[in-house]
DNA sequence: CTTTCTCGGATAGCGGAACTATCCAAGCAG
DNA sequence: CTGCTTGGATAGTTCCGCTATCCGAGAAAG
């Protein structure tokens, strides 16, 4: 499979996978002779994940490259391979710690884990960069003036952890061995959009049946 | 307050406040005489909800003027005017209609809403913004071979609905009338970074229990 | 009253991000 | 041999969210 060809299974223009090779998102083909590579399937299919990344998921190129690096890091174990590219994908503002709304918001959401009993949060929490997101979002909304508190928040969390077993319950059925850092990958970054979409679509039947149409 | 003030109170810098005034997401101040304008807590009220659009919820300046401009469109009823302002928001890419596998996924999102039994959703579904970006997401997901079906996805999407009647209870508790559109904009664009690092840190916490952190 | 400072409006420019268009020399196909 | 295609390099384009500069009108200080 030359280039062009990669191009023609995919539906994007060899302009842009020239790119995305030299931002190495997409490992250089096997050099057959000075002008010629060849593809695989498995170029074409992390092409699709590429664009899945960064189409459907927002994810700039440069945290692309960094998540897609760690999947094929081989040197690693599955669980820690897979928390290192989970780790890489959030690239939120940072915190403003001069910010009061910053520090109040951190004691919240500490408190919260706490309630939860998720240990493994709690002490890894100064350095995820999902704790560091939440802590931002939720430092947001109370200077926007809402209240914010740990305690209704905890049955939130209980449902959100829910929906994390049936996402793993998932991985685990599903997916081969080798494709599952790749899985946890995709389930993160294109579950994201699904799960939004599928909250809105619920806000919407739920507004309807509470106020009607109108 | 003046427009330096309006500065000082928000943190923004004197030159963005411009921009937004230019671009219309805030409204121009009471004109003093020619050279001064004064602005008041309802402006740094609405400076700071533009600012958590922008940099929490990543919304670009055009798609937060239009949904400005339904929040503030008194001639509609609350009902219409919340659906207006949430409509605008999305903004996600177009599904092709072209690509197959788009088709398929609108096939199954809409077995999920008969599944369920949203009737407003099916109804709705062809117009609305968040169903056109549940089946671009489907889509992709299905596309990099995920397996995708209604029937797994329906206690996902209970959960969420449950989510859903949370947010409205608690809309309803806390905010008065007239602050319920401002307050569903903001927990559509807000929240979502607080349920996706939720979600996140669930998915951590769990997998981190059944995997052992290694 | 004059001088200096500050205000707000207009305009042009900047920097990053994601592509995209052009050029080029090397090869392969007829 | 000739003309078309290939992949790599490089520079350019577009869009977006600001930001820096200029300007004339007024407020503030002496």
């Amino acid at each position: 499979m030359r280039l062009a060809d990669l191009s023609r299974h995919s539906g994007v223009s060899t302009a842009t996978i020239k790119y995305y090779l030299r931002e190495g998102l997409l490992p250089p083909g096997r050099q057959i002779n000075a002008t010629t590579a060849e593809y695989d399937e498995g170029h074409l299919r992390r092409l699709r994940l590429v664009r899945a990344l960064i189409q459907v998921g927002k994810v700039p190129v440069a945290t692309a490259r960094e998540v897609l690096g760690h999947v094929d890091d081989e040197s690693l174990g599955r669980t820690v391979r897979l928390g290192a590219a989970l780790w890489a994908l959030p690239q939120d503002a940072e915190p403003d710690e001069a910010d009061p709304a910053v520090t109040a918001a951190r004691v919240e959401v500490d408190r919260l884990l706490e309630l939860l009993g998720w240990e493994t949060s709690r002490e890894l929490a100064p350095l995820s960069p999902v704790h560091r997101s939440l802590v931002v979002a939720v430092a947001a909304l109370r200077r926007l003036g809402y209240p914010w508190d740990a305690e209704p928040m905890a049955p939130y969390s209980e449902l959100m952890r829910e929906v994390a077993r049936r996402d793993l319950d998932f991985m685990e059925t599903h997916a081969s061995e080798a494709e599952k850092v790749e899985m946890a990958v995709a389930a993160a970054v294109l579950f994201q959009p699904v799960l939004r979409a599928l909250h809105r679509l619920a806000q919407e039947e739920e507004s309807a049946r509470r106020y009607g149409i109108e």
